[in-house]
DNA sequence: GCCAACGTTGGC
DNA sequence: GCCAACGTTGGC
C-alpha cells in the first residue's frame, strides 16, 4: 500500500533540481518528533512525495519523488562537525532518522497561492494555518489533483 | 524584517 | 506535570 506525503526542503539549502543531478538522496537534518515519526513508523519504499519548496517567493511544490530507502539513523546527529549535530544522540540511541528519496517526474511548479485557490484541496495539511511540518500526509485524491495542476495526467509510476 | 504558531527546555 | 521563556519555521 503507498503513502503519499509532502516533504519541504528550502531550495537554497537543497532544490529539487539537486535531487534530479544527484539521482537520490538522504533526507537528513529532520529534528522534530512528529516529522521523524512519520519517517520511522509510516513510510515505505514506493511512497511517493510531494517535493515541496518552501521559504522562497511563491513556495510551491517543484516536482515529484518517491521513497527508495525506508528508515536508518541519521547519521549528522552523530556528527559533532554537522550543523545538524544532537549531543544526545548515539550509536546506540540515534535518536533520529532519515529516509532515501528519488526524483520520479518533473513537473511545472504549483505555487502555494494556486494550491490555496483551488477548493478541491480544502483540507490538505499544508494549507492549514500555522503548519510548519516538515514532512507531512497527503490524501491520495489531494496528491493527484497537484499533478494535474503541473500538468501530468495524474499520479505518475 | 515581522510575527503567528508551534515545539522544546528547564525551573519549580 | 505545569508553564514561562526561548527558539524555530515559514508565509507574508
Amino acid at each position: 500500500m503507498v503513502n503519499y506525503w509532502l516533504m519541504k526542503s528550502e531550495p537554497h539549502v537543497y532544490p529539487w533540481k539537486q535531487l534530479v543531478s544527484d539521482g537520490s538522496t538522504y533526507w537528513d537534518g529532520v529534528r522534530n518528533y512528529q516529522a521523524r515519526n512519520i519517517m520511522r513508523d509510516d513510510m515505505v519504499v514506493g511512497d511517493m512525495v510531494l517535493f515541496y519548496h518552501s521559504n522562497c517567493k511563491p513556495p510551491h511544490v517543484a516536482g515529484i519523488a518517491k521513497v527508495c530507502k525506508g528508515a536508518y539513523p541519521d547519521h549528522t546527529a552523530q556528527d559533532s562537525e554537522s550543523k545538524y549535530f544532537d549531543p544526545k544522540a548515539s550509536v546506540e540511541n540515534p535518536r533520529w532518522v532519515m529516509v532515501d528519496i528519488e526524483p520520479v517526474s518533473a513537473m511545472t511548479s504549483v505555487g502555494l497561492p494556486e494550491l490555496k485557490s483551488n477548493g478541491d484541496l480544502e483540507g490538505m495539511p499544508l494549507l492549514r494555518r500555522g503548519q510548519r511540518l516538515s514532512v507531512q500526509p497527503v490524501d491520495r485524491k489531494h496528491f493527484e489533483i497537484v499533478c494535474k495542476m503541473g500538468g501530468l495526467p495524474g499520479i505518475p509510476e
